[in-house]
DNA sequence: AGGTTTCGTCAACGATCTTTACTAAACGAT
DNA sequence: ATCGTTTAGTAAAGATCGTTGACGAAACCT
């Protein structure tokens, strides 16, 4: 049931017109034909096209051309289309809103409720959702779609957050409870782990058009990983792929709550790095205010204290150990760290990196490359936004069939 | 440049059908149409052109219908097209032929020149690639493509065998020498490591089919994997995906010969079991009968024999402990033993999946399952084999532009 | 024997992109 | 200032492809 029809045609060539003019910036149509490989004219029908979905705008500008006649400059039209994104997190809520020329034009944090209790939480959020969509409406914005970000494992399919253990909760129907509170169809709202959709902003917001294929391994409470290859994100066969912080890195190490003995996680996740660090570790969960103790191990390591650094750099070495595993697993171009990690960059990507370099077998030939994020910790939210962004660019079609012109 | 035009949709949809035929076996045109999605004059239209490319047979036979007219059935023609494995390893040479109807017209298996000359075992391949190429023409059948599969690290791209650690060989040009002894265009002979190509394999000629996503282990002297997602080879950015035999299971291990500690292979690769059984395992390099010592300790698990038994627990134990590694990242449905791993199933199943699932984080939610590999030894020569095969059915057009009818 | 059901084909049709020719718009040399 | 050159965009014709709808063919059922 995968036929193509000549009208499957079109939808994938609008897809390809479309992205191509976001990822390259404003293009005339003539350019857009020799970099997608369509004629002019082909292009100009699509061009059309898209001008009559409110997808792409003609601002009147032209080329500065070098010779003969330029042409007239097309954009991807910020003005029509936006996704929201949402973010569940020990610390905090978060909304977005974001356009098709992927400009942010709502952001908000919310300081959490107690996370004990998802029903309150929850509603809080679908309360800091229809803020978000109240925005978008009020600058003329038609919402695509809503994503949710959440720290921990999901089934896609139905919408259900099934395990998360740093929030404390099990088999919550997220997904239904938002589209009846925004009252959009369920199908418009997608969940996803955090670490997977701050590997899918590094790539629609950030650096990841240059870095091939690559691993995004994301620093919180807990240690998570998403996989990008081939432009698209791997999810696995049950959205769980990438789960970095449960690879085990020593045998005889301590138990872990899920079961198995010395994961990553009980070495690299921010608790272990800020016990070892001897700076105190308030129960994050009480704290009003984010990231207290981790400004406070920044501190001491701008400080240039010992014991700071040398945990740090500790720990660096053994998410080297744990990641090296997953790139022998994967063959990726390229290691990205996010979250926490790139905050601590300075006193771990050199460890890491020896670390990393010494435990990959291929490494000879394929040497993998170790990037640090620059989007900051709003990657997951704009990330769970994206998700609407992308499969609009990408998918033209998807959003409405065809608005009558 | 990834436009698609109407003759794109004709491509597709030519390799959908003939696909489809292949896994589904003979079908009327009109079960296709209703499966696949076209409608029945479509479908006419491109059987016409599969029947005139020779790759789709019209033996006359009808469907046995329950009502109304019977269908005319239609079948991959066996006898147009075929495709060339080849495949080095430390213990032989072999080289088959496979039609399009999956069915195996020549096989052969070469004992190994001394290894340790990359000349004359290749000029020795040659030879026998000529045998095969030679009959496959003397069948009927034209050559669509040659693959093969070698024990180590291969560039795809340059047809180079980069490195591989068991042969002692390093950067020798196996594609280039290969099209010049049997004539073929350079592009035409394809490389790739032999776990992938065993997990191929698996997918076109085994049960791969039902296994979802899965992962392939091939236990041979080293031990490596292939990886299948949606249906296709997960080869990594350089084609060095599914390393499993070099993650590290113990930070205090021995000492591997790609500079970490404790890799899988030092603990599972067939000389470390032997070793650990305890029995007596002569350089395979200088032995012509293969699998001489595997024999052995078959034998001695056969008879009732505690140690190697207990050797093979264990070794089926740190496997676990490292494949767990690899399901953690890839989350997949299915892992596959293959190679020695398939024929030692009986002693090594057991702790194999019980170590799998004690390290597995999410396993709960998706409980990997277990199977044992059905293909022999020959899975990797098949694979190669089964790269134009596959090529062809899902790519017709690929083969020939069009054939004069 | 006649009705029913399903199969395969044919001709007309609509959608799509390409080809070819043409006009539009800017630059530069004379 | 003018004319030739170059590039951009468009319009019409051409080609490809799958769909639609009608029709004859071939089996089964009553």
């Amino acid at each position: 049931m995968n036929a193509t029809r000549p009208v499957g045609v079109r939808r994938h060539n609008l897809g390809l017109v479309l992205s191509h003019l976001a990822v390259t910036g404003p293009s005339s149509r003539a350019q857009i034909a020799a970099a997608v490989g369509l004629t002019k004219a082909g292009v100009s029908s699509i061009a059309a096209d898209l001008i009559a979905r409110r997808l792409v705008a003609e601002p009147g500008r032209r080329t500065a051309g070098e010779a003969g006649r330029p042409g007239s400059v097309l954009v991807v039209d910020g003005a029509g289309c936006a996704g929201i994104g949402l973010e569940v997190n020990v610390d905090y809520l978060a909304a977005c809103v974001v356009d098709l020329a992927r400009r942010t034009r709502f952001h908000r944090i919310d300081a959490a409720v107690d996370p004990r209790s998802p029903k309150r939480t929850l509603t809080r959020l679908a309360h800091v959702a229809r803020q978000a969509r109240d925005a978008a409406t009020a600058q003329g914005l038609t919402v695509g779609g809503v994503g949710v970000a959440l720290p921990g494992l999901v089934d896609p399919g139905t919408g259900v957050l099934l395990h998360a253990p740093n929030l404390g909760w099990h088999d919550v129907h997220v997904a239904p409870l938002l589209a009846d509170a925004l009252d959009v169809d369920a199908a418009r709202v997608e969940l996803d782990n955090e670490a997977n959709l701050a590997a899918s902003a590094e790539l629609w917001f950030g650096d990841g058009g240059a870095w091939g294929d690559y691993l995004h391994v994301s620093g919180e409470i807990g240690v998570g990983a998403g996989i990008v290859r081939d432009g698209a994100l791997a999810r696995g066969s049950h959205g769980f792929a990438g789960e970095v912080g449960h690879l085990s890195i020593d045998p005889r190490g301590p138990v872990c709550g899920c079961g198995a003995r010395g994961c990553v996680e009980r070495y690299c996740g921010q608790e272990a790095i800020l016990r070892a660090a001897g700076v105190d570790a308030r129960p994050t969960t009480s704290t009003g205010r984010p990231d207290g103790s981790l400004a406070r191990l920044l501190a001491a390591l701008e400080a240039g204290r010992v014991r700071p650094a040398r945990a740090v750099g500790r720990a660096g070495e053994a998410l080297g150990r744990g990641v090296a595993g997953a790139v022998n697993v994967l063959d990726v171009d390229t290691v990205v760290l996010g979250g926490i990690y790139s905050r601590l960059a300075p006193w771990l990507v050199g460890p890491f990196t020896d670390s990393l370099r010494r435990n990959t077998f291929a490494v000879r030939w394929a040497r993998t490359r170790v990037e640090v994020s620059r989007l900051g910790p709003d990657a997951a939210v704009r990330g769970a936004a994206g998700l609407t962004v992308h499969r609009v660019l990408t998918d033209p079609a998807s959003l409405s069939p065809l608005v009558a012109g």
